[in-house]
RNA sequence: GCCGGAGUGGUGAAAUGGUAGACACGACGGACUCAAAAUCCGUUGCCCUUAAAAGCGUGUCGGUUCAAGUCCGACCUCCGGUACCA
């Protein structure tokens, strides 16, 4: 099928005829080559959630604009696809419809696959996956059984939101204010066993190597580092009067230690437990804390509440006795549970200090002598130390060092690294998601299912009832088995994986999806990993990025990949808002592209997309504007359409200035384009510029005969092939069919990126903003090799310069190169 | 609360410390049309003005600099994350 250009612009022929040449040819189907560089490009996933969102059209285009670019680069160039299939959003489905969860999501995927092959991306289908699909989680399975054997992953007791009227679990966002979501109980936390990864033993790892990222976008870096969050400080004891216990604190700030008037312990603490045996009111207050969410925004910004335990902790240098306090904001989850509190240089010690009227002593001061009041406000900078006896007049670093000596000797503390970052629990008491393989025995304990016997299949004919509880959790032919190891009677495990686990390694089963002799192969890894661009949502800079980046260093130990990171270049795309919030299927704000792929076309609303706003910027939806992008093809259409091609070539030292100038706007484009997409990856100003080309070579139309003078339509003709070119990643099936009518040969995925010609760039004359006191007064042309002294001396010529600066004299005279002179005068 | 980011015309936005508002959208005026749509041409930061010229102007306040949207300090508002949404 091909397309008449003299036709108006009709994006369903174009689009169709595009489309149906990248299909009849395997366009985007690659293989490894050693032979050739290689460029592995690639987006984040989708949740099938239904239909593609608008963020999904952002975060694709973006990745397809940069894969086909690299492509015209000659790279050989893996862009895939697949989907992150399991999740709450297909129980949520199933039980308000009642269907299953694995028909709603396979029936989503197929739409969803639609909707993608519409929008023309470039993509090698034979390597889709869904991450529901058995033949990948059974590599997930048999991964998680090596862990095991290696002693990197362990089971412990940890807290869940419970639903006291659906006798269920509760994800986070399932409660709101609260309460249980759909029941409106009260939710009450609840300790059960669970399945953790040790992450922190590679936290240090994890640090060190975000330094390696270059290649990532410095707040993503930052926000992990936060997160990770490593520290130096001193843990230590405190006896506690008349018993045995010993209170276990970690520092950062020992050289307050002197400045301790209280301690405080959390809730859960095994002290408080034990205090609360025979004090009511101090069971009731724990018991309150027992109907707090199980989130950090929830538990931080809770008004500061305690309860003297009664119990006494004694200072370890001063043997003074100062009180234990229950605290909410003190979480058994943290450390150990309990803090040593110095109201007087830390800010929450000292609200809480003062609420409850507890003593607030000062023992550091600022090294500068001055005075601060400690009653008013906590001071937290490092000083110099007072009233800490043989401590008085060390710094920080003096104090720190002496007092880790103090208590190593005595062998009651110790210097030690901590971190922020937890172990990741990855137990979902939820049906879909993958099978924990582990068969549960009573002679044997926790036992991981065979390599033979795997996968654990999830069974997927189920039904919901309306409480939300996994489906699999009473079905007792998936429960009841035999112990692999003695053989006896056993349960299966019917917790779920946590669906993070399935999104940390995708990357690399890209790279061989179809491989069935393990979870990765080799030579495919290791010829298309790392991922060397990535392309996701900046809501994912912690948790999803920071869990693969783990995952791969796992599976680095285990010698599946053979290096150190997973993604080279990070792009983390802003949100699409809606009225001012994210667009999201659990907000109910979002809009169904499809709408406008219909009206206007894939490329419209590719273009559309990529011009509205710089792709690391939230993006504000609105209907209007598309229009532009639309009208502007249809511009674009009809230029190229009327425009006979011509084989004559560019002469360029005998261009006249009016050729000269579109000459040097199609160079300076290109370079400015190729410098747009390649090193700041922003791709709204490289349209910009290709519309400034575009308006160029118009005006430069209405004005000469382009199909008379040989040499018009030679410089039009280069001007045209450019912008084609340039616009070929962003708006693909136009560019394809006007390709072929500029007389090219072959299809514009194959062709070369232009270059840019230097010496069409060098230019004659220079404008040179004058300032008199840093305000614009004058604009002098000037030829292009002008000296410092013939630009003062035009500016000092100049009339409007000579005005204001009328009765004064020069006191200082600036002058930037080829741009700007500024004259100082008073 | 804590960590990270953003704030510029009516709107989306542009600007290696060096001419603020490129490129678009919208609006207004005009051409074409019986008329409308589409298309094309022009104007468009605010204020004063017939016009020209000047003045003001990048969330707020202060600072550094010959020069600040850009750097520094304090603050305000909004957005993302906060470990079981993905």
């Amino acid at each position: 099928m091909s397309v008449q250009i003299t036709e108006d612009y009709s994006h369903k022929d174009v689009e169709t005829a595009a489309q149906q040449y990248w299909r009849e040819h395997n366009s985007f189907r690659v293989s490894a080559d050693p032979s050739r560089p290689k460029f592995y490009c690639l987006s984040m996933f989708p949740y099938p959630s239904g239909r593609l969102h608008m963020g999904h059209v952002r975060n694709y285009t973006i990745g397809d604009v940069i894969s086909r670019f690299q492509r015209m680069r000659g790279k050989n160039v893996l862009q895939p696809m697949g989907f992150d299939a399991f999740g709450l959003p297909a129980e949520n489905a199933a039980i308000k419809n009642n269907v299953p969860p694995a028909k709603w999501t396979y029936e989503n995927i197929d739409y969803m696959r639609g909707q993608l092959q519409q929008l023309g991306y470039a993509y090698d289908w034979e390597r889709e996956l869904a991450t529901c699909h058995p033949d990948y989680y059974r590599w997930e399975q048999w991964f998680f059984t090596r862990l095991f054997e290696k002693g990197l992953v362990y089971k412990k007791e940890a807290e869940v939101n419970w639903d006291p009227v659906d006798q269920t679990v509760l994800a986070n966002e399932q409660v709101v204010d609260g309460k249980g979501w759909r029941s409106g109980a009260v939710v009450e936390r609840r300790k059960i066993p669970q399945w953790f990864l040790k992450i922190t033993a590679y936290a240090q790892e994890l640090l060190d190597d975000l330094d390696k990222l270059d290649g990532w976008p410095e707040r993503v870096r930052v926000m992990q580092q936060n997160w990770i969050g490593r520290s130096e400080g001193l843990e230590f004891q405190f006896d506690v009067a008349g018993r045995d216990d010993k209170l276990t604190v970690y520092t950062t700030r020992p050289d307050t230690i002197m400045g301790v008037t209280y301690c405080a312990i959390a809730a859960q603490h095994p002290l408080a437990l034990d205090a609360a045996k025979n004090n009511a009111g101090l069971a009731a207050f724990i018991k309150k804390q027992e109907n707090i969410k199980l989130a950090e925004a929830d538990m931080a910004t809770l008004e500061k509440e305690g309860m003297d335990s009664g119990l006494r902790a004694v200072h370890p240098l001063t043997g003074e006795e100062v009180p234990i306090w229950i605290a909410n904001f003190v979480l058994m989850s943290y450390g150990s549970g309990a803090v040593m509190s110095v109201p007087g240089h830390d800010e929450r010690d000292h609200e809480f200090a003062r609420k409850y009227g507890l003593p607030i002593k000062q023992v550091i001061k600022p090294a500068d002598g001055s005075d601060v009041d400690i009653q008013k406000a906590a001071y937290t900078e490092h000083g110099i130390l007072v009233n800490s006896r043989e401590f008085d007049g060390l710094n920080f670093e003096q104090a720190f060092a002496k007092l880790v000596a103090h208590f190593e000797s005595k062998g009651t503390g110790r210097k030690t690294v901590n971190f922020r970052l937890r172990d990741w629990g990855v137990s979902r008491q939820r049906y879909w998601g993958a099978p924990i393989p582990i068969i549960n025995c009573a002679a044997c304990g926790a036992v991981p299912v065979p390599e033979k016997d795997l996968p654990v299949l999830l069974p997927v004919d189920v039904e919901f009832d309306k409480s939300g509880g996994s489906p699999i959790k009473k079905m007792r032919e998936f429960i009841d088995c035999s112990c692999p190891k003695c053989g006896g009677k056993a349960e299966r495990e019917t917790d779920t994986f946590d669906t993070f686990m399935e999104s940390s390694w995708y990357y690399a089963r890209f790279a061989c999806a179809r491989y069935e002799g393990g979870m990765l192969n080799k030579s495919d890894v290791d010829y298309w990993l790392d991922v060397d661009q990535y392309i996701g949502g900046i809501e994912h800079a912690i948790l999803h990025l920071l869990y693969s980046r783990f995952f791969h260093k796992l599976m680095r130990d285990e010698g599946l990949v053979s290096t150190d990171e997973p993604f080279k270049r990070l792009l983390t795309q802003g949100m699409v808002l809606k009225d001012g919030a994210k667009m999201s299927k659990s907000l109910g704000n979002t809009v169904d592209p499809e709408a406008m792929i219909e009206k206007y076309g894939a490329d419209t609303a590719r273009l559309y997309m990529m011009f509205t706003s710089p792709p690391d910027q939230s993006l504000e939806w609105s209907d209007a504007g598309v229009d532009g992008s639309y009208r502007f093809l249809k511009r674009l259409w009809k230029l190229i359409g009327g425009f006979k091609a011509g084989s004559v070539k560019v002469d360029a030292p005998a261009l006249n200035d009016a050729q000269k100038d579109v000459r040097f706007k199609t160079h300076a484009t290109i370079k400015k384009v190729t410098t747009d997409y390649d090193q700041r990856q922003v791709f709204n100003t490289a349209i910009a510029a290709v519309m400034e080309l575009y308006n160029e070579v118009t005006k430069f139309a209405g004005g000469n005969d382009i199909q008379d003078g040989a040499q018009n339509q030679a410089v039009v003709q280069e001007a045209l092939e450019a912008m084609v070119l340039l616009l070929a990643p962003i708006v693909p099936h136009a560019c394809h069919v006007l390709w072929n009518h500029l007389g090219k040969q072959g299809a514009i995925i194959d062709a070369k990126w232009p270059a840019f010609d230097e010496s069409a760039l060098v230019q004659s004359k220079v404008n040179i903003a004058a300032q008199v006191n840093g305000k614009l007064r004058a604009v002098l042309e000037l030829p292009a090799d002008v000296t410092k002294e013939q630009v003062e001396q035009a500016a000092f010529a100049d009339e409007t310069v000579k005005k204001f600066m009328a009765g004064m004299s020069v006191k200082k005279v600036i002058v930037v190169p080829g741009k700007l002179i500024n004259i100082v005068a008073g």
